[in-house]
DNA sequence: GTAGGTACACTGGTCTGACCAGTAGCCTGC
DNA sequence: GCAGGCTACTGGTCAGACCAGTGTACCTAC
């Protein structure tokens, strides 16, 4: 016989349990308010900090919102993967976490949502990503901000093609999480212009090899494409991570 | 010239994001201790519950672990992938995401994680994989249990031989999260002592494969097992958002 | 000298009560 | 009919209090 170490259960802990489950077993739906938090401290019997640290935890979790003043009480939020993003983001920030394993991870989210996205687009995505395409053609000549922007929205597009939220919200974070890594560096980069032309004509035999849906060469060019441009800013001992990747 | 919409941001915020800024900087390392609330309460200048607040939002993110009586303060934490399987596992329980998207995820995960394992493995990784097998060979006669513990395992070697920590907790928080949601579906499976027999042979293909550095095999062998083995539990009209994955 | 117990200062957890700024809806006065 | 203000709420914040629990330092008994 073993026994199991106790841990003392917080009072607000049992408020969180209890809201919690009635909105995980359906009992409050998304859009449903929650009493107010002077209602809620006699229905469960606690003061209204407990009440109010309970309802801190929940809406960190991105299960409520409530704002001043609003007399129908907090509201009861539909899952979204907002949380799943911060604490991956954590995550990925964490310092045993390097450029060499972020740009490894990024590989092979960017090249499995290509390869996806080859095998699995409609015609309708492929005129969205027609439309990308222009829009990063045209984003040139606006100047840096304008293209990346058109950038990002191309790849979001190759995302979603793979209809699969946990492979958008890794490939953001960690996207995201590389570019704070390396802005400085990417601050004064030199002649832009000519590296907006080189991407954008990689986008472009992207969308090649979707549109033929040759997965393979579409995973295999984002992926070279990757290494191409932030290779450099890895430590070259490390660099032998990255290359088996490429050989996939 | 447009103006962003603004939002209030409250006291307990802006003290999160001091404290978080001074942990992901690396000012505060996991095992250092905050100061206690009376204390952190001047040197924000706010009240101890707006402390408390901040701090409980730090604490559901995983972040800090306070313990009432402790002379010493709140502990800060080591990055943990307690809080992302947390939210992976809300979303997956508010069918955002399903057994498909999660499966699809973990094929692309194990599947890169034996392919870095193959090309990188040293000798001393390929003797922690032989141990580990034959770990799993004798956990054939101790029952389900000791079985799975080696499976699991095993697959920590595997994932620590590809020396990324973020490929190694996605693919332990997606794997928890798939069997959290079949667990019942498998609960009463029966003939278990055929499927570990099959289960214990696909890692030992796997072991050859990585022992021969062929990488593709390996990834492909992964893949394979995870279709065989879980597909039958993805509606049939979500398979084709598989198969993509075990041609490449 | 050391093992044991004890007192104390402090911690976080909780409650009460108060004030403020903000919101929504009603309710005037026109 | 409608603009404007009034009112009764909301959540955000603070102050102060009490409690149970903890770690430490001291102090005792051997």
């Amino acid at each position: 016989m073993r026994f199991e170490p106790v841990a003392p259960v917080r009072a607000y802990e049992r408020v969180v349990e209890q809201i919690e489950q009635a909105v995980v077993s359906g009992a409050l739906k998304p859009g449903e308010r929650l009493p107010s938090e002077r209602e809620l401290m006699t229905q469960f019997g606690v003061g209204r900090s407990t009440v109010r640290e309970a309802l801190r935890v929940l809406q960190a979790a991105e299960m409520i919102r409530s704002r001043p003043g609003d007399p129908r009480g907090p509201e009861v939020l539909a899952a979204s993967p907002v949380a799943l993003h911060r604490s991956m983001h954590r995550l990925a920030r964490a310092d045993h976490v390097g450029l060499a394993e972020l740009l490894q991870f990024r590989m092979i989210l960017d090249g499995s949502a290509h390869l996806l996205a080859a095998e699995l687009r409609t015609d309708d995505d492929l005129t969205g990503l027609d439309t990308a395409l222009e829009a990063m053609r045209e984003g040139v000549s606006h100047g840096y901000a304008e293209f990346s922007r058109a950038d990002v929205a191309f790849h979001e597009v190759i995302a979603r093609i793979s209809r699969n939220p946990l492979l958008v919200v890794s490939e953001e974070v960690v996207r995201g999480v590389v570019l704070e890594l390396i802005e400085d560096k990417l601050e004064h980069a030199s002649n832009r212009t000519s590296l907006m032309r080189a991407w954008l004509s990689h986008h472009a035999e992207v969308l090649d090899a979707i549109r033929s849906a040759d997965g393979a060469g579409a995973a295999h060019l984002a992926k070279q494409a990757l290494y191409d441009n932030y290779a450099e800013y890895v430590p070259a001992g490390q660099r032998p991570l990255l290359t088996p990747l490429l050989r996939s």
